[in-house]
DNA sequence: TGTACATCAGTGAACGCGCGTTCACTGATGTAC
DNA sequence: TGTACATCAGTGAACGCGCGTTCACTGATGTAC
């Protein structure tokens, strides 16, 4: 493909016509080849993710890549950083959209935290299945802890209506959180274990959540 | 190494010393490869695992995995029903020491989950984040099924002290308690992520469980 | 407006590597006589 | 007890492959004059 490689590349996913950002051959081959990285992470796992195939889907030799990230796991950890991102305004949104009742905060962003994973899931392996340390930079470390941060808002607001004698920290309330929505899409919202779900996973999550609110009595026993 | 490889074999970890086990050259080598690639995808992943590494720590060409495996697939298999075993028989000893108490033997179960994948994280890793499909075969679907089954009917057994009308289907609160446990043992009881727990996870289960359990009626709220 | 030049994004060839898998073989084992 | 033989677990060499990474290069771009 000697002369007119520009056809090409605008085929093969450069997301704006050819030169349309000034300056750049390729158009935004940085955020093309993440694109393209988040797609195959979505396909094939972290691990069956090559950075020679992104690169390929980007249009571009492997060499290219190095033009903008410093190798393979550089390339991993921009998309989980990007992921983080959205993850932290999709729960500062729900979070907004259930003020001012604490409660309704709260659930908003535990039903988030699905949604995230449904509609976003080569960020969602990116970010915790691909065995990045979030630690790996400063950069991806604030943004992390950014996402975390929205959770256990939520989770504190929603302590102070519960007596203090028997109130658990709000960052335990934030982990047990966590932990049942990430189970819960890890479990039963991936097709991958061969199993069918017994139940949609937004209703095992919106159920869980409700009983474990109920055990803490945020909602009255008998609803 | 032409003339006496066995000592050889003996310090590579064939378990007992040479042709200890009749009919055999190595001894066990079929177990040794299973045990190696248990070490191997402890430390290093599910996808860091190479046949050829399993082999070469059993004491071993690649070309003798053959022997006793189809391939990669079929040893990692292989592994995660070993694993699907050891697991189910700890719930269900669990299931027993709680016995007659339906609400003693749920919590067992409860922490039986986490003190399996404490204790064989191998294991663990085989089973859950190997992308091994639980039907690959008859058996392994047989041996993850009786696990499940545990689980399943302690779950039905503390259903009966709810009232039924406000009374979960027993499948979806083996569900939750399932989902609660490996999202604390993947966010928690891993180092991976680079962060530290804010709580020990033993302690995030014991009590994530508590307050789910109060808010099934099943614990008086003021304890 | 037109020409000369510096920049630097992407090329393409090459590298060494370890992978999973195959194959004809070898030699220690257990068995039959 | 000793010898001849069949079995089959493990060998070692070879394969084709795609990987991540490097390097000197090229040629389109934007800029200075």
């Amino acid at each position: 493909m000697p002369p007119p490689n520009c056809p090409i590349r605008r085929l093969q996913g450069a997301p704006t016509a050819c030169m349309s950002k000034r300056g750049y051959h390729h158009g935004n081959l940085r955020q093309a080849l993440v694109d393209a990285a988040l797609d195959l992470i979505r396909d094939k796992g972290p691990t069956g993710f090559t950075l020679s195939e992104a690169a390929k889907q980007a249009g571009v030799t492997p060499a290219a890549v190095y033009r903008h990230f410093e190798g393979r796991e550089d390339l991993i950890a921009e998309a989980a950083a990007q992921g983080y991102g959205i993850f932290a305004d999709l729960m500062e949104y729900a979070y907004n959209s259930g003020q001012p009742s604490a409660l309704a905060s709260f659930e908003a962003t535990g039903r988030a935290y699905l949604a995230f994973a449904r509609r976003y899931p080569g960020h969602y392996v990116a970010m915790f299945e691909s065995g990045i340390s979030i630690n790996r930079t400063p950069d991806l470390a604030r943004v992390a802890q950014r996402a975390r941060g929205v959770l256990e808002k939520a989770a504190g607001d929603l302590s102070k209506h519960i007596p203090a004698a028997k109130r658990p920290p709000p960052q335990m309330v934030s982990a047990h959180i966590w932990a049942l929505s990430h189970g819960v899409v890890e479990l039963f919202a991936r097709a991958s274990p061969g199993t069918t779900s017994p139940f949609p996973p937004e209703d095992l999550l919106e159920t869980g959540i409700g009983i474990y609110l109920r055990g803490l009595g945020l909602i009255p026993p008998d609803i």
